[in-house]
This record gives C-alpha cells, structure tokens and sequence, in this order.
DNA sequence: GGCTATACAATTTTT
DNA sequence: TTGTATAGCC
C-alpha cells in the first residue's frame, strides 16, 4: 500500500496519539480548528495501512459534503483502496442497511422516506380526522414532540404507559399527543414509509430483536469512528453502541463547545454514557488551532468561558496577533447588506482575495435577503447554502411522488399530491372519503383505489379510475427500464411535463428546466459507476436525505461569497467571516431566551460562528429590521458586551447609498441603546453644500477630489486593468481603493 | 370541485 | 410583507 510519505510527522504529538491509538475504545475532545479532520483521515489511512479491510471500517458524519470530502482526502493518501470505506451520515448509512434488512422488521426494500413536509402533512391529516384543535395540535408542535420521543427511543406503547410524559402533554393541554404518536405511526407503516427519525429507530429496533442481523454488521464494522459526536443522540448513540459492543474499536471526535443541536434531540450525556459504558476508554485532548489567528482564537475562548455547562479544555495557537475584530453598525437591515458587501468589497481590493474567502453567517435564513441584494447590486458573486433544498421545490416534489408512488402505491403522501395534478377533478372531499374507508376496511389505499366504484360515487371514480391505469402502467415499465428511462416516461405520460411546459411565464420555463435538472440527476445516479444499486426505489431514498448544504457545486465557478446559517458553516473555515445580525431577539433567538440551557447553546452557536473565521472577524448589527411588514427597533445582542473589548474596534463606516429616510433612522436611534458603541462614534464627513460628482474619465494621480463621506483627498494612483477603473486614494491618511463607476468624486482643480 | 376574496399568522436552527 | 387557510360563490 503507497501511503504518501512520512505522514506521520506532520502531525503534533498529541495528533499523532490519537492516529495510533487504533485499538480499543477512544474519545477524541478536538477544539475548534484543532486539526480534527486530519487526524480522521490519517487515522483511517493508518488503519489502512496495517492492513485493515476498508470494508471493515465505518465512519458516520454529520453531512454527506462532509463524508465526501474525507473520502477524497483519504483517497489522496492511500489511494483507490478508499472506495469501499462506508462513509455517511447516521440516516443513510442506515438507510441503506435498512433498505437490506427491510424484510426482518415488516417492510418492503422499497420502503418510502417521508421528509419532514411529508410527515406535517400528516399530522394534519390525522388532527383533521380525530376533529382536534388544529391550533393546539399545530403539525411542527407534534412532530417535534414524537421526534423528540422516538429520538429517545420512546416506543408508542412506552409513551402511552409513562405517567411522566402523560403529565406534561396534559399540563401542555395536550392530551391527545400519544394518540397521534400512536396514529401517526400506524399510518408510516401502513404506508409502507419511514421519516428521518424511524430510520434510527428501526435500526435500533432491528439490532434489537434480531440480535443474528446485529451480529453480521458487528463483524463488518469492526471499526467504527463518529465525528460530531457532541450532536449525535440517543437513538444514534444506540446504534453505535451496538454495532461496537463486540470489538469495542469505537472512536468518537467531538467538543463539546460546539454542540448545537439539542433542539433536535442532540444529548451532551452522551459524551458522559460512553465513558460509563467504556471505562477503559481512552481520551485525548486536541487543543492547538491551527486555523485561526490569537485574537480569534481569544476573542472565541472569552465567549465559551460564559457557559457553566462545559469540559475543561484549553484552545491556544501559535498563529499571529492578526486583525482586530470589526463591529459594524448599520440603521437598518438593508444598510447591514451594503456596508457588509462594501466591506467585502473593500477587502478584496486592499488584500487580493478571491470571493470564495468570504462568509457571511447569520442565525435565520429569511435575513439573507439584505445580502443577497446588495452583493447583486456591486456585482459580487454568491451562492446561498440551505433554504429549501432542490428535491423541496413544488415542481421537482411533484415529479418524485410520482416516483414514489409508483415505487410504493401505499405512499399515502405521495398519492395525496399527484391525485388531483395535474388536474383531474378529485377534490379534498375525495381524498378524505378514500382515506376514512382505508381506515374502516382496515385495507390498503391501493386496495381501495382500485375498487373505487364501490367508494366514490361517478365522476370522481372514472377519473381516480383512469389514474389507477395510469400507474398500473408506470408499473409494468418499473420491471423494463432503468431508473432515467422510466421517470422520463412518468414525466411524460402523467401529463406533468405538458403541464409545466405549457406555462411560458419565466417561473413556469424555470419550473420545467428544474424538472429537467432533475432527469438529468437521475440520469446521472444511473451512470455513476459507484453505486451499486441504480433502482428507482434506492434513487428516491437517497435524494431524500440529500439536503442543500451538501449540494456539490462544479469547482470551476466556486469563487463565490458564501451565504449561510451559523448551523450549516460547522465544519467549515473561511479566511474572512462575517457575523451578521447581531441583535438581541434574533441571536440569540428570543425562542432561546427562556432557560440557561437554551442560552447556552445559543452562545455556543455564537463560538461556532466565531470560530470559522481564520484572519478576520466582523460582526454587524442593526438598529431597526423590518419584520411582519413592519419596520422593528432593534438592539445590539449581548453576546457582543460578552466580547473582551481589547480585541474589538468599533467601525465608524456608513453604507454608501442611505435606502430610507433618515427620519427612520433617527427616530429609533433615539429610542435605542447602543451604549457599547455609542462611545467613539465619528463625525462623519458632511460634504459640501455644493457637492456635485464630476465626470471621472479623465481622472488621474495627483487629482484632488472630494468624497461624499471621506471628505477631501488626492488620489494615489489609478488601475484601469480590470473591468472597473480603480483609483487609490489618500483621504488624509486613510487609503481607499475606489471605483470609479460607483464612487462620487468631485474633481477639485486647484 | 374549483375559483376568488378575504383574513390571518408568521420567522429558529436540520437529517 | 408574504404565504396559507377559510369562506363563499359559480
């Protein structure tokens, strides 16, 4: 095996243990930037190299990005021998195991995967037929509490039978919560479907009852690795515990400082189970970054400090002293966008950067707007990761329930979104009937439709009578054609693509080319080499828990700003971060306010967003956001007062365009509390009564102008290499690079 | 059943 | 402000 030259010794001591500690259980406390991912990697290859069957090693991620991108570093270092390492999150590793084993715990190999829209649509149905409030029963509400349950592995019947849990559905006003829990999982098995937390679930409950299943995976897994561990839960942590009860090799990567995920059932006990239920483990503390510079890394550990809840650990670099961290202070949150893409702007001229080296994070992704408009308006490129994923859009959706149902005619889900679409007159009344009698007979959805006669009456049953056909014929194809082939055939013969080709308006072409786009990813699916099951059914498993975030983008044009949720940049690094909306309410969330506990993971959000950043940090923050419509006072967050002001400069820069009026502006000014900034901040430049731009073509070195906001300077130097004509301008002492068909200048003669 | 008009609520984070 | 839910009409 060619394992590329001494790769031990580009590692540091405590890095180097924790590569050749392979046997035997291991937990790894790996700080922020502490090199975590090459010590995964090394560690694999040095597996690897003592002669371990990549077929024998499993490592479970938190992304799918992230599971590729180790496999292509692991690929670097050992070669081809890396392609047969199982490598993928929790939920489709296991599926894919799942997907084998179907058949020991009563369903089918084609089983459907119910994304969240799925399993609220639900709910609702079933709120609706047991005539409960809708209001009280909202579909988030009662998923998050049975995701919450079986996350724990709290079955239906333990749920039903736990005096605990019936007393807080009760003081909730809730009552009626294990009913649906009950409800709702009868109907997933009925319809032949699992969402993402039944996919641990069942793998917990199939290790669990055929202990034979359980012991096949053991001896394949022999060694098994999980990063993030601090946002695994029950559930995962289970399974892992299972599949490593016979070699005990297990080694989890985590910090504990980063966990963010508790809202989604993530447990930091977990870190404390493994140390009860492995008392031999051995544990290594990575704490050098190598990522960021020391004010960084200072800045990020003053924060964390903060929490009560937390492991001892000691984060330090030997990088520079690097840049103050900038705060920006904008009126609005359209200001926040311009002075954030000025400042970007600004950066890359003054430093030579390429977009690609630029983040911008917030905590929600509705404030992505303000800058997505302004980098737009200055010609910077983007790319905005998260938000509705592609498979999420109503036109690709509808295609894949039609897939699916095909796949799976007791899809209940499926079948309620293509059933009247397009349109074929069976309206809600219909389905609901369908549905009640499903119940009564006690028979499946397919049975039903098709002897509907005896359902519905006349023209709703031709026309469900008529769709019967219509699948019944996809079907037959199902047996004939590959995957690419017989979606196309859907597309085509179910009308949709007519439909969608039909509307000429510019969101109706748009609809039809992401139809198309996702033909072509079938297309590709069935060419790649890779995988070895090119079915349909294993298609549609997999785009299911594909999310945007892991959305490989074509290298060649990356060089782009990155947009994202705090959330989805764990795991990454970029030369400058942007923290944006910084104001109390918002981040941290006002939903967080109400527990220390929440609090807490807020403010580790908050070391997250910080510790990305490898050269330069800046925060910003609004004094008024428009939100419902409406223009709202808003405050600066405390975490920034948490920040040791010697690492701090406060910005006194303006947007160079003002979107609203002053009076705005002003008047929440005076009503809001800025009191951490308030100290320094500037006499801005007021310009000339006469102020006028003047027509900048014939501008050269040794001009003087006069600036809106900078005031009077001369100008440097000039580059007309690029596109823009850049002039470098002295404003006494500050040295701007402009452009010239953006900037105002007025051309002073004498 | 399908369409339009009106009312109303909504913004956390993700597999 | 936007999107969705409901009511009322054809």
């Amino acid at each position: 095996m060619a394992i590329s030259e001494n790769y031990l010794d580009s590692l540091n001591p405590t890095q180097r243990e924790a590569v050749l500690y392979t046997e035997g259980p291991l937990m790894i406390l790996a700080g922020a930037g502490s090199g975590k991912t090459r010590v995964l990697t090394y560690r694999t290859a040095h597996l690897l190299e003592k002669g371990v069957d990549p077929f024998n090693i499993l490592s479970l991620t938190f992304t799918n990005k992230a599971a590729r991108e180790m496999k292509n570093r692991i690929e670097k270092v050992v070669g081809t021998d890396a392609r047969n390492l199982w490598m993928g999150t929790f939920h489709s590793v296991f599926a894919r195991i799942l997907r084998a084993e179907a058949h020991h715990i009563g369903y089918q190999s084609s089983f459907t995967i119910y994304d969240s829209d799925d399993s609220k649509s639900l709910i609702k149905t079933i709120v609706g037929e047991l005539q409960l409030d809708d209001k009280l029963y909202k579909p988030s509400t009662v998923l998050g509490r049975i995701s919450g349950a079986k996350n724990k592995l709290v079955s239906v019947n333990e749920y039903l039978n736990n005096p605990t849990i019936i007393a807080d559905d009760e003081e909730a006003m809730r009552p009626q919560m294990g009913k649906l829990y009950q409800q709702y999982q009868q109907r997933c098995f009925k319809a032949g479907a699992m969402d993402f937390d039944d996919l641990l679930f069942n793998t917990n409950v199939l290790f669990k009852n055929h202990p034979d299943v359980l012991y096949k995976y053991q001896n394949r897994f022999k060694y098994v690795m999980v990063d993030e561990f601090q946002d695994t839960n029950l559930s995962q942590y289970a399974i892992t515990r299972k599949l490593s009860a016979k070699d005990r090799n297990i080694c989890v990567v985590g910090d504990d400082a980063q966990s963010i995920y508790a809202f989604r059932g993530a447990d930091i006990q977990n870190i404390l189970n493994l140390e009860k239920d492995y008392p031999e483990i051995k544990t290594i503390k990575l704490e050098q970054n190598y990522r960021s510079t020391k004010t960084i890394v200072q800045v990020a550990n003053s924060v964390i400090e903060k929490n009560k809840e937390q492991f001892k650990k000691d984060v330090w670099t030997s990088n520079e002293d690097g840049e103050l961290i900038e705060v920006l202070k904008a009126g609005t949150d359209n200001e926040e966008g311009m002075l954030v893409a000025d400042a970007i702007f600004e950066d890359k001229m003054q430093h030579q950067l390429g977009n690609k080296d630029f983040a911008i994070l917030y905590r929600t992704n509705y404030q992505s707007r303000a800058f997505e408009e302004a980098l737009r308006r200055r010609n910077i490129p983007y790319k905005i990761v998260g938000g509705v994923s592609f498979y999420q859009r109503k036109e690709v959706k509808d295609l894949i329930c039609y897939l699916r149902f095909v796949v799976n005619p007791s899809d209940e889900e499926a079948f309620k979104r293509i059933i009247n679409y397009p349109k074929r007159g069976i309206g809600d009344t219909s389905v609901a009937k369908l549905f009640v009698v499903t119940e009564e007979q006690g028979a499946t959805l397919w049975d039903v439709l098709c002897n509907v006669k005896s359902v519905l009456p006349g023209r709703a049953a031709v026309a469900i009578e008529e769709f019967v056909t219509h699948i019944q014929a996809f079907r037959v194809e199902l047996g004939k054609k590959d995957a690419f082939e017989i979606s196309s055939y859907i597309a085509q013969n179910s009308g949709l693509l007519k439909d969608l080709y039909d509307d000429k308006t510019p969101e109706g072409v748009n609809r039809y080319e992401n139809v198309q786009a996702l033909l072509n990813g079938i297309k590709e699916f069935v060419d790649n080499p890779e995988g070895e099951d090119k079915s349909l059914g294993a298609f549609l498993q997999e785009i299911t828990l594909v999310t945007d975030a892991d959305n490989k983008d074509k290298p060649e044009n990356d060089d782009k700003v990155t947009l994202m949720t705090i959330h989805s940049a764990k795991g990454l690094e970029f030369r400058n971060v942007y923290v944006v909306g910084m104001e109390e309410d918002l981040f941290p969330s006002q939903m967080m306010l109400s527990s220390r506990a929440d609090l807490e993971e807020e403010r580790r959000l908050f070391y997250v967003a910080i510790t990305r950043a490898e050269k330069k940090l800046t925060m910003s923050f609004a004094t008024s956001r428009y939100r419902f419509g409406r223009v709202k006072p808003c405050e600066p967050s405390r975490f920034l007062s948490e920040l040791d002001k010697n690492y701090l400069k406060i910005s006194t820069k303006q947007a160079a365009v003002i979107d609203r009026p002053n009076i705005i502006t002003a008047k929440i000014k005076a009503q809001t509390n800025t009191s951490i900034l308030k100290r320094n901040t500037p006499v801005s430049y007021t310009p000339s009564p006469d102020f006028k731009p003047s027509d900048t073509s014939g501008l050269a070195a040794g001009m003087k102008v006069e600036h809106p906001k900078f005031g009077f300077g001369l100008v440097q130097s000039m580059d007309v290499s690029g596109n823009d004509r850049k002039a470098t301008i002295d404003f006494s002492g500050d040295v701007k690079t402009l452009i010239l068909s953006f900037a105002k200048l007025k051309i002073h003669e004498n």
